[in-house]
DNA sequence: GCCAACGTTGGC
DNA sequence: GCCAACGTTGGC
């Protein structure tokens, strides 16, 4: 399978690009997703090698910071088994696993953020469900077109 | 803090 | 299986 792109997006609050810049190797397991559609990106889709644009959400100045390479394939998320973790789900096990992980390592930090407000002006990025009106997908494909044009944009 | 949009839950 | 109620997301 050929490269894919993706966009993943994180809230600076709770897990922002420095937390990822900080972490060994400056890689992490990317857990709590508790989303269906985006579950099953994450366990179906996304390959080793694969690479994806970090977004900051729910903060002051949402948009692109940074880009990431999948290095783990989906496995599960250990999260959703502790009790002691916000994101536990009862309904997950180990004998039946409902949520997943991928393990993203920081490839580069923007020299500049890539603002929602910028990309929503562009008319070649009209497609992407980020500049949709009332899009939640925290995990979302990007196409290789679009890749390119956002980092154009840099 | 507000609120629109959306996903999930659960009664029936 | 429908759908109203509810909770969450996330921009503004």
């Amino acid at each position: 399978m050929p490269q894919q792109f993706w966009l993943m997006k994180s809230e600076p609050d709770v897990f922002g690009i420095e937390t990822l810049a900080a972490q060994p190797a400056q890689t992490t397991a990317w857990d709590g997703v508790r989303n269906y559609q985006a579950r099953n990106m994450i366990r179906d889709q996304m390959k080793r090698g694969d690479l994806a644009f970090f977004y900051h959400s729910n903060c002051a100045e949402p948009g692109i910071v940074g880009i990431v390479e999948i290095v783990r394939e989906a496995y599960p998320d250990a999260t959703a088994g502790n009790p002691t973790s916000e994101y536990f789900d009862p309904k997950h096990s180990v004998d039946n696993p409902r949520w997943f992980v991928v393990e993203v390592q920081l490839q580069r930090r923007l020299k500049q953020t890539i603002t929602l407000a910028a990309m929503k002006d562009d008319p070649a990025l009209a497609e992407m469900p980020l500049v949709r009106r009332g899009n939640r997908l925290s995990v979302m494909p990007v196409t290789a077109a679009e890749w390119q044009h956002i980092l154009s944009l840099e």
